[in-house]
DNA sequence: AACCTGACGGACA
DNA sequence: CTGTCCGCCAGGT
């Protein structure tokens, strides 16, 4: 069962995870459907100067989707870049997700991505 | 502790 | 456009 008491809904009794990696999933959660993030501004977020240490832990994300790492792109607003695509996500299925979402995308690239991108620091 | 890996991003050929 | 290389740093082994 999940536990809501802290502003989290993925279960980490079941499925514990470095407090790095939870602190970036509660993070993405405030990112809602239809907009997007890239691994440079959750980096950015949590203080971290390396993107790559994101994507290490979204690619191990046991939270999927409660934890929505599908609305993570590359800095560019692509989804290219997903080289070795791990637990069996494949592009094609995100792309799914994100065109759910009411998201928009023209061969790998998301229309008007700047004006979908999630902004964690108002501006 | 040392080493390896990587769903990144940038620079360069 | 593609392919390499490198800095970044958290996590796993």
């Amino acid at each position: 069962m999940k536990e809501y008491s802290n502003n989290r809904s993925f279960d980490l009794t079941a499925c514990p995870v470095s407090p790095f990696a939870e602190k970036l999933y509660r993070l993405l959660q405030t990112v809602p459907a239809g907009r997007v993030t890239t691994y440079g501004d959750l980096a950015k977020a949590l203080g971290c100067r390396s993107n790559r240490a994101v994507g290490q832990a979204l690619a191990r994300n046991p939270f999927a989707p409660e934890v929505p790492c599908h609305r993570v792109v590359a800095w560019n607003g692509t989804l290219g870049g997903f080289m070795g695509h791990r637990a069996g996500i494949t592009l094609a299925k995100k792309k799914l997700l994100l065109r759910n979402e009411g998201i928009r995308i023209v061969g790998s690239a998301i229309v008007d991505f700047p004006a979908i991108r999630h902004r964690f620091f108002t501006s």
